[in-house]
DNA sequence: CACTGCCAACTGGCATGTTATAATGCCCAA
DNA sequence: TTGGGCATTATAACATGCCAGTTGGCAGTG
């Protein structure tokens, strides 16, 4: 028998968590593991096996994969187990729908209050995608986006809000990474410009709509990637429509 | 010594339940004792009398409650205690966002597609409306008024998003509940005519304003509420701004 | 009287024991 | 060969035991 003790060896063993941390720690560990398909989308969960692997009990760990369900990233199959939800581009839909709705109603917002210092963190970040744009360092430029949608959800200040958007983006970034993309930094670049550019002005109606192409864009993406290897998909051969 | 067994009456004790569906039980059984306002805000829920109550261990308990903190209607204070969750105006502004932002996204999206039935369900939805408006039955209203809804919601086929209005709109009820106050009705039947009537045209702009004007009654509803008894509200004085 | 430090009680977090149920494979009969 | 029950097994759901952190009261001290 080969020893199967490497299965999850991704997942870091705690050293001395403190009291009422162990299960958002462990949590936070799947979720990771999840979201960075080295959990593939199908895989069944060996619970004991995790319960082992992180010296932890079961508690915990049926605590993390409960509300991994809620967050839409496993399915619990009662009596039966739990498994990697899969990726369907029906599920990309509905969480692009979410951060549609969600942000763009954010931008609009700040596009009328404003609130201080906001512009000036946007055209920092603005600037250093413009850096790493030119400098085609890919994965900085994604970082820098990730902390741009940051900005605008924190200075909405809506924290349950932020938290829907998170849940949103993670189910999304699974589909980034099977389909091993990575957008043209260009073009989301000048996207995101026409977000701040809006919000200068104050247009509510104009950031909307830019945020909007912005997220547009992306299932645009998404779907063009399906059309070409459908398999990466549970459904794709939705892609076709 | 008072017999305390009658604090959580309200609660049911399910009889033969499939296994599988105790904890959903328990948590809807709360969920709805919270919302309705049986349970007030700030009060203390003793674990174990719940437990006894329902004659359930305290697995399923917890795990309600779990469910319910990430609803917002229970906060868990670690080590301290579980407590229903204060209703706060900021609270109210953050889940009529939510709320408005998806929920014009919606009508946006069914105003393009127009799915089959939609219209004729929503007509005839109206009808009753109008009836139960001139006969004055408020009650019978508010449920209706909540069949509007929840008709577009399902017509747009996002399930992930329904669940995340009906968390919205969980918090917002003890809203209502608190301030006592059923909103004029022949105003939300002018409010709901135009969204329909937008949708029936086909026009994506004016369904998501109709929508949003319906919503912003809403939270001008709900502040009115707070100017008249700030008391009512956790952060009360904040109706002044 | 105020203030500090200790102790007991209560809570939720975690560990572990127990049970019902869905799936699987096997056997046997048709 | 096939199809339908039956035992086996693995799993999540549930029950329960235990532990550590928090708190509030009380005693003792200034």
């Amino acid at each position: 028998m080969t020893k199967k003790a490497t299965a999850y060896a991704f997942l870091e063993r705690p050293e001395h968590m403190p009291r009422g941390s162990l299960s958002s720690h462990v949590t936070s560990q799947l979720r990771e593991a999840i979201v960075s398909l080295r959990l593939k989308p199908g895989t069944m969960l060996d619970k004991s096996e995790i319960c082992e692997r992180l010296g932890v009990s079961r508690s915990p760990v049926a605590d993390a994969l409960a509300r991994l369900q809620s967050e839409g990233l496993i399915d619990i199959l009662p009596q039966r187990g739990s498994v990697v939800s899969l990726v369907s581009l029906a599920a990309v839909k509905e969480y692009i729908f979410i951060r549609t709705a969600l942000e763009c109603e954010t931008v609009r917002k700040l596009a009328v209050e404003r609130p201080g210092g906001l512009v000036e963190a946007l055209e920092a970040n603005i600037a250093r995608q413009r850096d790493l744009a030119t400098e085609d360092d890919k994965q900085g430029f994604h970082n820098v986006d990730l902390q741009f949608h940051e900005i605008l959800l924190n200075a909405a200040g809506y924290r349950r809000m932020k938290a829907m958007v998170d849940t949103a983006r993670n189910n999304l970034d699974r589909a980034r990474h099977l389909s091993n993309r990575i957008r043209e930094t260009a073009l989301a670049l000048e996207e995101h410009s026409a977000i701040v550019d809006a919000i200068v002005k104050g247009d509510p109606e104009e950031a909307s709509d830019a945020m909007r192409r912005h997220l547009d864009s992306m299932v645009e993406s998404v779907f063009e990637v399906a059309r070409q290897s459908p398999t990466l998909f549970s459904d794709g051969e939705l892609a076709q429509a």
